[in-house]
DNA sequence: GTAAGGTCTCTAGTAGCTATAGCTTCAAGA
DNA sequence: TCTTGAAGCTATAGCTACTAGAGACCTTAC
């Protein structure tokens, strides 16, 4: 069993982040102890890294809810988990599709950033020019 | 000169937003037509430009500032905005990777929902295991 | 000249934490 | 066994980066 604190370590979570999680009700209530500290198992951990790892790809609290949902309940219709899936699927697909243009684009500033001065250094430049854009973000909705 | 509502358009950026970072120093204050509305140029468009492309990169508002620093006095070093592109280069291709994880994971899940079963759904398996991560994730410092 | 829609200021709300205050519990050493 | 210092508890307030009203004013197109 695991303290709240060794919780936080092993999943990367801050206490208070974990305990918010609670009050939020994305993590259960879990077990205390005699003296009314909070203590942990395997399966609380797994899932406060599942949610670690979510929102630093992204992915909203609530979006992290409905995938939670998809293990919560197992048995629920296939036609639930379906739509649930494939919703994030498409998310996940634009922000793969956003993340490498933005990464072309951070290695392209890098490249021209090649140790000189500011004064040759494009890095503004290639940031504030909308022609460099892989994709057209304007339209796209908002992803973060 | 453009209107704070056509600078938004061309920017990609909402109306409160741009008053927003005014509000914070982020953008100066622009001139006013008579009737007392905000007009911009071009180096307002760039700038706004700028700080859009930067967050979409997520650089924090506080590295952004920085940057823009270095732009105002083109005599310095070009190492420092290279080393804050770098680290954001780095946690994207962190991010991409993490994300193709999951996409096959969503997509694995939907084939076999055609199939009629979701029993075992591995969605949290595939984000909770660190063993994925391409980076310690739990040293780095806030990417968001 | 009037109607629609953009803009103004101001305040308040949102997500997702993070910090502080003031207290209690726990574990390890003397 | 006592003590002491870290870790935990609740509750509340504050933070970043916006976002959404309310109610009044400006601009533009017909």
């Amino acid at each position: 069993m695991l303290t709240i604190g060794k919780l936080g370590k092993a999943a990367g979570v801050k206490v208070p982040t974990i305990r918010y999680y609670e009050q939020i009700e994305l993590l259960p209530e879990p077990e205390r102890s005699a003296g009314n500290q909070r203590l942990y198992g395997q399966s609380a951990l797994d899932r406060l890294a599942f949610i670690r790892h979510a929102r630093e790809l992204g992915f909203p609290l609530d979006a992290i809810r409905d995938l939670l949902s998809l293990s919560d309940e197992p048995d629920q219709s296939c036609a639930a988990a379906d739509v649930i899936a494939k919703k994030q699927l498409t998310a996940v697909k634009a922000r793969i599709a956003r993340l490498m243009a933005l990464k072309a684009e951070l290695e392209r500033m890098i490249a021209q950033c090649a140790q000189g001065t500011v004064a040759d250094c494009r890095v503004i430049e290639v940031l504030s020019d909308h022609s460099h854009c892989a994709q057209d973000h304007r339209t796209s909705g908002a992803a973060e």
